[in-house]
RNA sequence: UAAGAUAACUGGAUGAUUACGCCACUUGUGGUGAGGAAAGUCCGAGCACCAUAGAGCAAACACUCUUGAUAACGUCAAGCAAUGGUGACAUUAGGAAAAGGGCAACAGAAAUAGACUGCCAACUGACAGCUUAGCUGUAAAGGGCACAGGUGGAAAAGUGGAGUAAAAGCCCACUCAUUAGUAUGGUGACAUACUUCUGCUGUAAACUCAGUGUGGUGCAAGAUGUGGGGCAUAAGAGUUGCUCGCUCGCUCCCAAAAUCGCUUGAUUAUGUUGGCAACAGCAUAACUAGAUAGAUGAUCAUCUUAAAUGACAGAACUCGGCUUAUAGGUUAUCUUAGGGC
RNA sequence: GGAAGCGUAUCGAAGUGGUCGCACCGAGCCGCACUCGAAAUGCGGUUGUCGGAGAAAUCCGGCACGUGGGUUCGAAUCCCACCGCUUCCG
């Protein structure tokens, strides 16, 4: 279940984010995190152009939103993420992604349960 | 068999679990969901607003063999000419240099006119000799020539003859290029033949000239709601400048989002008729993404296959082109070379 | 989505058809002088790459002004197509 609820959409939550949050950081990806007022989980996925071509980025940004998918009922509801694609993670299979996603959420200390 | 040329096609299929955008309704099911280039944004249009886009002059930009096709085009088709290739074929911004100036480094005597080396004693003058109205000889001062030399991308047509003091398209024959005309063929560009004129450096993809065409801005156009602010009857605005003309003159600006614009259209597929073709007409059938942090992923199974885990690559208002990228595979026609019958 | 601009030695930046690109100029780098030593200052030198010659210093030649074509006798410069970078428009 990866809905528009679920989502972050406006650039001033972004830069809400990027200015209020703290960040982690792994070899492809980077994590910001903030507390917000909402019911639910916001996740919200940033790849540059650095990275390639539109079918690059779509596929990256694909990969990443499975890999969180999983985790969307565990993290604590009071925050919104966001992650960021390092140049690197063009080249990131699926597999690698995924221990990223795992090692960030659990770095940052907002999984609950 | 090898090496090529040209024109096309393909760019995996089916199913399961789970996940996403849009649509429908019975609200948890069903339907549907990227390309040949969706790309670059290089042209042409539709559409929207500015006057339902007006006139003149200027500027700027684009185009330039012919005939046709098209809504239109700088695109396409069939040809013509030139160039390249043994050939199939390919390429070409392909008007004018005799309207006008501009530029042409270096080299070379000289670069669009000239004489360095050279050739010449016919002419003017000089000198010498002699048989003295003159003749013969010497010398390149004046003068004549542009044949040969070498330089260069380019030196003013090539070969042969005639001619001369020496020479030269100065003249003649043939050839080459070129101007104009006539005839034949072709819608035409043009081709062939004959007559005739001329023998002219190159560059217009630097300026220019001739002809033709172009109003501007782009869906971030624009329309409708919401909130806030300014102006107070003429300043101004109408998107290159000037002149004219017309219109508006209560409208203008700012903010954040929403809805519309947003997909049935110069559409697609099949058949048929006309045309060498581009393309057009007719008939039948079909409806095929519409997002706005922006939708196709993950994990498998089976099949086709040499392989498919593996090419280039992701719609953003919509069409017609152009250009560029593209793994592997397939088809058709043709050319050259070698071999066999 | 749309609209503009820029690519020249290690860096910045002139050069807009002509003597090999001795690539003006500035910074940087190297050497020398000055100094006990350094800085500053002054003077001189300095593009890369490929190939060849040489014991070495060094010398000679080719290519290169983002890349590839074209026009021209000749292109960093003119024309066309790509590549990369930057800026603007809600």
């Amino acid at each position: 279940m990866f809905s528009k609820e679920y989502r972050l959409k406006k650039k001033y939550q972004f830069n809400y984010v990027y200015r209020v949050g703290r960040s982690v950081g792994s070899t492809n990806l980077v994590l910001y995190f903030s507390p917000s007022k909402n019911k639910n989980v916001k996740v919200g996925i940033s790849v540059s152009k650095k990275l390639g071509h539109a079918v690059t980025r779509n596929l990256v940004k694909r990969r990443i939103r499975e890999c969180v998918i999983p985790y969307l009922q565990k993290i604590n509801p009071n925050f919104n993420v966001v992650f960021i694609a390092k140049t690197s993670a063009a080249e990131a299979s699926f597999a690698e992604l995924q221990k990223d996603v795992n090692y960030l959420l659990k770095k940052a200390n907002i999984l609950c349960g």
